[in-house]
DNA sequence: TATGAATGAGGCTTCATTCAT
DNA sequence: TATGAATGAAGCCTCATTCAT
């Protein structure tokens, strides 16, 4: 039941920091939402910092997680690009804090997160991997062109990102999924043989 | 003279919003950077907010004109998502903090911007408007396939932007511009008809 | 047994007090050095500063009984003298905390201890009066010069304290024990006919 | 005139200091006092700590500039220790927060003076010097007895810190310094050859 | 125009104490 | 008795902004 609370107040605390951003987010802010004393929150984590840190685990962790399950399914690369940018999507719609967080706070505030033990860049490593293994998996099957990781990297997630910020900026016509084929096809596109 | 004090202390708090992010950067940080004292920078700009939305017309106009030329040449729409792929990377690498910027402050503050005089995104307006220039002009000359021109402008920036991220992740193994010619193929791919 | 876990948890404090000092150390350090829960603390002492006082109060009474022992044999004002500063270092040798504990916590928040019950000081005052009997006796064994009480107090209390002021500083080479005869013999100098 | 209030700060925060301790002692305490912001303190020391780390240096200077000026003057070491002894409690009748600080803020808070570039203890090395300069020059002209230097520091600086504290305590009858002499004379018996 | 000292609201964090279990 | 999560007041410090010079 610690570990629910704790749980708790890092769901509430990655809704306020990607709504509002880390610093216009306060610790007393985050209490006030749960109905908890600000002191409390100390009970579960020794700072802001890592708040936003934990934070950002978790969001990586389910951005890896689910594309995980996509690249142990048996499907062709397009399918499983397609499958991803509407989970992605769908996400975007039920926890958009998931996605926002890392506009909003990671993006902007990456030296917060360098310490001796985190190297930043690392925390979302194993979601980073996962794109790697639908790559490289692609590649294999001669369904993808063999070409720089990075480059298709930003094809790929800078893609469903610029999609995600033209949301955010209420610039879009329609929610974010209904441009899940359109774009898919398009990354498809650029990553195919 | 005083356009061009302004001009200063404008580029002294690009650079430096950009390099540590909205918050970290305070104005006497700026003043001194400039040696310049604390009080003479409000006789050139009424607040720390103010400062930051002309920072972003700033560096969102350096885009929109860079592009701007680029759309007035006579070049194959191909050509032209290549050379402003180009220009992009190496405006990274000669002023790092025109683009970063919108990575580090636009992203994360982008509430601050809002207000009744400007609407956020319409800061971007003209950079956005010749992006839109460049893929109609592409899809009137049937080089690039007609589809949603949100789909289009995401995968065209994001990746872009995407390689930038990488860039200050410090994840890439060359500068960016070295991946030029990659990525803007691979973008080419995705969007032509 | 209550008593016997009361007398704990004023070791316990006393030791914590006197090596981090009154404000450095916390109810939960204390709880955590001795395996306990800090509700459980509160059952004991009514308060953090009601323990401080009873640490006070037992620390003083160690040094009143030492010196009535002492004053109760059959010796010399020197040798009691003697005596008294060998038992003394020989408590810093063994539980420093007990005597520490004036110079961390007692010297510098006296105004905490000072309420309508405890006067202060007369926490002490068993301390006190052994000196006084020692010195008293001592005048009326013609050993003794007869002056002003404080000033004695000030001679022998003031140099035993002084040392062990050093020996906090790690400023003596030897241990302060090794250096008794010297002191003393300089105090009864300091006090003698 | 920086320089001026810069002091000014410094002597009310020693005086806050040494009346109420170290932890008692806000910063909006000291700011009251001196009809100041807050934050303007800030621009005058860099933290609390800080201000009490220079108030050490001040007070201990003082103390050795007294002594200086006493040890330059060409007199018998029995008569410099009476000298030294009457400052020492004119100063507690004219200014008792430069003494009473060391009990009350040092004393107690050593470690928190300690980091990379002063070592605590040597804050007070100036003084410590002169009454070594005291002590060996009278062992030189055969006045005081050849003994270990700590032993002799212990007895002259315990005895005047002893009645310092009795006259904190309220415990004194007269003025401190109306036992200036006796409590040296005392002094120098126990020093003398 | 230029300076920089001054202001004070507000943020993060700590910790004595309470209380439900 | 014992636990330890919960409370919330209070402290240190920062910094955007002002204003006297």
């Amino acid at each position: 039941m610690k570990e629910r609370k704790k749980e708790t107040i890092l769901m509430t605390s990655l809704k306020l920091f990607s709504k509002n951003g880390f610093h216009a987010t306060t610790i007393p802010n985050i209490a006030k939402e749960m109905k908890m004393s600000v002191g409390n929150i100390y009970n579960y984590f020794p700072s802001k910092n890592n708040l936003a840190k934990c934070a950002i685990k978790f969001s990586s962790s389910i951005l890896a997680s689910t594309l995980r399950k996509i690249n142990n399914k048996n499907l062709t690369s397009k399918e499983k690009i397609y499958e991803f940018t509407k989970s992605y999507y769908e996400i975007i719609e039920i926890s958009p804090e998931i996605i926002e967080y890392f506009l909003r706070v990671y993006l902007s505030n990456r030296s917060m997160f360098d310490d001796e033990n985190d190297k930043g860049f690392d925390l979302a490593k194993d979601f980073v991997d996962e794109v790697e293994r639908l790559l490289s998996d692609g590649i294999n099957k001669q369904e993808l062109k063999k070409q720089n990781f990075y480059v298709s990297f930003s094809i790929f997630i800078g893609a469903l990102g610029g999609l995600t910020f033209l949301n955010g900026e209420k610039a879009l016509e329609e929610k974010p999924i209904q441009y899940a084929k359109e774009i898919s096809e398009s990354i498809y596109n650029a990553l195919k043989i």
